[in-house]
DNA sequence: TCCTACCTTGTAATGATTACAATATAACAA
DNA sequence: TTGTTATATTGTAATCATTACAAGGTAGGA
């Protein structure tokens, strides 16, 4: 489940941080992907509304947004650029290293596997990454690069 | 449980890779490291007995271990560098954001969530990542920067 | 010993991310 | 509303880990 705009917003606000129509756009856009979002590309998605956006400007916000946990890094998919998760319910990613795709795996486990890990670290855990890698069904055809279906094909587009 | 120097020799021989003494070299200092090494820092290790040796065969014989899966990649602790795993039993790595170390926590649940990982991709698994960030006890000195005694400390130095 | 495909090396290129300084503006108070 | 100030934004320039490339070297089989 991602966040919404709101949320996303509010948790800027109770930081601290300003609102501006920049981290408004940012945070709307970022509430309406269901994907896994480079910073890259959420640039050229806001900037289509506005303009005059600088790609600083979405490299600063996302780091406020990591900063305060709303969001998370989930590291490369195999390109060379990180991707973020705004669904920071616990869940496991599956990264396809050939479409360099991201999608969510419902897990029972993952629960149990947080739990020991705020054992072990007590209240000072972050953020936090499960990613595993593997390669779609179809190697030579991004378009159809997809997982078995019991893996959340929602959110199969980043 | 890192693997010995003969297990990434033979893994790579059997994957059809050359014998060389600097694929020796680095193998020996992987399998010496109980920390989560950098390209770089493993770099200057084996320079030391290996002057001639150059940045760019260190990239590429991580590279070879990555593709056979004898060593995973955990991605960056919060600087911008790649850390690697030379243990791929299944654990959970903990990083600190402060001083940059990746330290190991057993882990019963990983099992299971490995099993889920496994029923939904089939066998395309090629390498996972499982790491939760953190502040390490003492954050103003990187030196004295430790977990709780539950986690693994003996490998707290990368 | 010879051959050839694969390795290593050094250097140059790449490209995502960050640093910086000048300008603009959100938020608060009067 | 207006003034003030700390914070944000922008554009450009710098950073730096990683990769590409080409020339020379070598492992391993014939």
């Amino acid at each position: 489940m991602a966040k919404s705009s709101n949320e996303l917003l509010e948790a800027l606000k109770s930081a601290g941080f300003r609102m501006t129509p920049q981290r408004t756009a940012i945070c709307y856009v970022l509430s309406q992907r269901f994907d896994h979002p480079t910073a890259q590309s959420i640039y050229e998605q806001v900037r289509a509304e506005h303009p005059s956006l600088s790609l600083t400007t979405v490299y600063q916000t996302l780091d406020s947004l990591l900063k305060i946990g709303a969001i998370t890094s989930l590291g490369n998919a195999g390109d060379d650029t990180i991707h973020f998760e705004v669904n920071t319910d616990p869940h496991i990613n599956l990264a396809c290293l050939t479409c360099h795709r991201i999608c969510d795996l419902r897990s029972e486990a993952i629960h149990a596997l947080e739990k020991e890990v705020q054992q072990a670290v007590g209240s000072k855990v972050l953020s936090g990454r499960v990613v595993y890698y593997s390669e779609c069904l179809e190697k030579s055809n991004p378009l159809e690069c997809t997982y078995h279906p019991s893996v959340n094909q929602e959110v199969v587009h980043g």
